[in-house]
DNA sequence: GCTATCCGTTACCTTTAGGAAAGCGACTAT
DNA sequence: ATAGTCGCTTTCCTAAAGGTAACGGATAGC
């Protein structure tokens, strides 16, 4: 260790600059989730989003969809279905952050066998739902 | 429409698991922020840190820290020095996080040319350091 | 004695994130 | 007419994050 590795102090600023930029923008913690789900799932709407989402509130959800649409991450579609449906996706742009998810993920899964142990059993209780819900079924 | 790419249930929640973790150990204004310093020059003092994460005041960096040390990404060592210093440096684990903090950065300069196109004032504002040529605009 | 440096801690306060609960507008099914 | 669904919004509230300022022990120099 104590690599020292110092580059340039105006690029390692310019680095600290854009993290912080991210940071602001990423911070909370909803919006990961929310994008993985996302990734995952292609298309969701409100509904999908409010259960893949385990524990999230419409407000808070609203809220943050809008923090994303306003960052160009995701695309608001308004469906004209019997009741209205709202679909959220991915645009181009998003696909910046599947690195940082993909590395948080991968870091998550890393720690938890590393420093947690047991499989937090808290976490596991929030999650009691089968999740795959179809998209479009007219009831 | 509707891709639906699904992976199994099981290994999306674990996923989504994984994913709290992380965000739930790294979230918040300074963690990133504090490694990223750290990765750059290998080992910082306390006041290093605190002059390198600009706008942190030492009670909220000394808080940072600890949650550090307890997740085991930083170590602490105490060095015998006429004013006693402290010296602060990456652990193994934390090279796990690297992945994530440049994917972060990368965002954070795609979506800063993107999305703001202006510099933002508000960091620059926040950084009195002589950074580039600072635009000291008196009113 | 007075001051300074380094690494914090303590006390206090403001701001924000986020949760709970209810309602609303448009529509539909019974 | 009533009740339900969907996508929110609104109001109210609490907990936590984070900032400000001052102080503390240890050590050293003047």
């Amino acid at each position: 260790m104590t690599v020292t590795c110092e580059q340039t102090p105006a690029l390692h600023k310019e680095k600290i600059l854009a993290l912080k930029d991210a940071i602001e923008l990423l911070s909370g913690k909803w919006k990961f989730c929310i994008l993985l789900n996302l990734y995952n799932y292609g298309t969701l709407r409100f509904k999908d989003l409010q259960e893949s989402s385990v524990g999230i509130t419409p407000k808070v959800l609203s809220k943050e969809l809008q923090d994303l649409e306003e960052n160009q991450l995701i695309t608001r579609t308004v469906n004209n279905t019997k009741p209205v449906t709202v679909s959220y996706a991915l645009t181009p742009h998003a696909i910046e952050i599947q690195p940082v998810i993909n590395a948080l993920v991968d870091f998550g899964l890393k720690h938890r066998s590393k420093i947690k142990g047991t499989p937090d059993q808290s976490d596991y209780a929030k999650c009691p739902i089968p999740l795959p819900s179809a998209p479009q079924d007219a009831k």
